[in-house]
DNA sequence: AAACTGATCGCACGATCGTTCGGTCATTTA
DNA sequence: TAAATGACCGAACGATCGTGCGATCAGTTT
């Protein structure tokens, strides 16, 4: 048959793989991708190391199958909560205090997990660089759109410099990650909602469209 | 005697010290400080491994000497070019735009030193980790307080908020390091110093003080 | 000259790494 | 029922890791 009954066979490797990436994900949000093991993995899930490494047919594809993992993670938690609202500045705020949120609750233990390995990968070469610069793409341009849709609603001035302030956005976002996760401190999300929102309210066609200062 | 002569064993010692440490800022910037390895430094330089052992006395203590040599590095090409300058909004601008020039001419050949190393070990234990944290602590009061000494210059106004200033800008800072890395792109450094212009002129008390937007 | 110190080396250790191979067992396909 | 498939395991491999020990040799101190 074209499609059966589900395979109980692959159905228990994906099982198992899901597993796998569950702790994955943790420990390369804290060490990096480079941190993981296929040892310390099958020890911990109490696997053999053969198998786990069988799942998955190398480090550099568990790594990538990580990233891919961290990627649904990250779009569950970021991305689908403003996927309904309307075009505007509502949205482009949403996403970005949903990002903080994200990170503030240490959806990965080691902070925002894209911060982490793109930093431990920048300056590296290979196929797991390259995802993540890809996977970054994506992040920057989906923000763009939501600016330029909001442009198009009429709430965001028309002259703004879309990639600029997205640059600008996104600069904020991950420097509030940075000193939360390395001074164990959470003042520093404040600071990046006070300059992102002053930043919104000075290309927005009305500053009723967004929350208030505090 | 007390100071005599300079010892030659000691001075030998100190020369192999920089000759490897020199070796190791460069590749922990590309791999991080995990990444390095003894044996490695080792073969690269034609010492023995228990020789470049030795002179550290544990690979943690190599970590943190690498890390010393870095801000010897970082002090003398993006501090020490500004140490001159007069109090003022000059200075401010000075610092921030020759930090992106330590950057972008890849001074480290993996970009800044400390948003790598950093990013490493951000939600890591030891000493590393508190060693990189009081570094960034340093960095920013330094540049809180030359912020403050421009206001006492009469240059900024003296209703900004300092901690939400230098915030800002180390955010634009980072990510025109982070973008320029993974992507291989320099245009982040323009945008990064438009933005900081674009902020610094929104705290001048006089715009004159600061270079034209281009 | 003798004793000492520190840089540097060769060698070996136990641990861990990613990977390979051959096998067992449950499930699906023919 | 027989053959094929895929998850999973145990054991072993070569490589590399950080570290320890003893020796050699140059330079310093007595």
């Amino acid at each position: 048959m074209t499609a059966t009954h589900t395979d109980g066979r692959i159905a228990r490797g994906n099982q198992t793989r899901q597993l796998i990436l569950k702790r994955a994900v943790e420990i390369a949000s804290v060490d990096g991708l480079e941190g993981l093991s296929l040892g310390q993995l099958a020890t911990e899930l109490k696997l053999s190391k053969s198998g786990v490494f069988a799942l998955f047919g190398s480090k550099e594809d568990l790594q990538l199958a990580t990233v891919r993992a961290a990627i649904k993670v990250y779009l569950e938690h970021v991305v689908q909560p403003a996927r309904d609202l309307p075009p505007g500045l509502d949205h482009l705020w949403r996403l970005c205090s949903g990002w903080l949120d994200y990170s503030r609750k240490r959806i990965f233990p080691g902070g925002c997990f894209f911060y982490s390995v793109s930093a431990e990968y920048d300056a590296r070469e290979g196929k797991v660089h390259d995802t993540l610069a890809a996977t970054r793409t994506n992040w920057v341009t989906f923000l763009e759109q939501t600016v330029r849709d909001a442009q198009l609603a009429g709430e965001v001035d028309p002259a703004a410099d879309v990639p600029q302030l997205v640059f600008e956005l996104t600069a904020l976002m991950e420097m509030a990650n940075a000193e939360s996760v390395l001074h164990h401190e959470f003042t520093s999300y404040d600071k990046a909602a006070k300059a992102i929102l002053s930043r919104l309210r000075g290309v927005a066609t009305d500053p009723a469209l967004l929350p208030d200062a505090p």
